[in-house]
DNA sequence: TACAATAACGATAATCATTATCATTATCGC
DNA sequence: GCGATAATGATAATGATTATCGTTATTGTA
């Protein structure tokens, strides 16, 4: 992409962003685009993916790679997810990795920027629904 | 997939599987078929798929996701790796996530089975050739 | 406010990775 | 060998994402 391309401003871009924020299901881009659609009932679905590209390319959100389509997470700032077996759910995890990276570096001949973990298991919620 | 069917002898699938042996470097299901051509001119890469998944599916290798095609591990056991911002090369590291797990494990309200780990930086090689 | 430059859009074609289908072939137990 | 069926190869289909392109919206300036 070119870099000297300045930004102009987007009534649908705020929507999206708007739209991600305050949110931890981290969602796919064709759930936000199906969300918005109410609000935007002409929105194309690459509108969303140019968007949404463009603010993790500028480092304002973050993009998840896991089995099936992307996600997206409006937290930048480098955390674990942990992923549900059962449902698929992908919910944020308050660890820091600082302790891995320190310990990663020291046995590594290269640089270590971030690290990005992610655990898998059953939530709690399909822990009830399999007991049944 | 039918769980009651018992797997048959393939000549392909042990193609893949010997293929994918004592390499580190998590090749995709692309790369394997375009080197497996040379032993099976005849091979489909739907096969390459469908051994590949079968492994996965038997604990046998691991598939992993990060940006573009999926790629495969013929170590199973959990373990991190390094994914470089410069060449994109995957590398194996040696540390183990017992203690991240364990950690994760204390304020979680759920089951936590495994955790993967990826760190994202520059390999050495690439930041030789950066220096140039 | 008008206007030129151009970023962003919507529609949709194209691409890429992966899976499904199906007729044929190979494997396996008898 | 023979029957049952898992696996294959060829290829169509799907799902996710990107590229293209003519139109629209934003922005800076006259
Ligand atoms: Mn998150
Ligand atoms: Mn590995
Ligand atoms: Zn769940
Ligand atoms: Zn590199």
């Amino acid at each position: 992409m070119d870099t000297s391309m300045k930004t102009k401003f987007s009534r649908q871009r705020e929507a999206i962003r708007k739209q991600l924020s305050g949110r931890h299901d981290h969602p796919t881009a064709e759930t936000l685009y199906e969300e918005l659609k109410e609000e935007f009932p002409r929105l194309s679905v690459a509108t969303v993916y140019r968007n949404l590209n463009q603010l993790v390319e500028s480092g304002e959100i973050a993009k998840i790679n896991l089995n099936g389509p992307a996600r997206f997470d409006y937290n930048p700032e480098p955390h674990s997810h942990f992923v549900c077996k059962g449902c698929g759910c992908v919910v944020d995890m308050s660890d820091n990795n600082d302790e891995a990276l320190i310990a990663a570096r020291k046995n590594f001949d290269g640089d270590i920027e971030s690290c990005s973990s992610q655990f898998y298991g059953m939530c709690s919620q399909c822990i009830k629904e399999t007991a049944q």
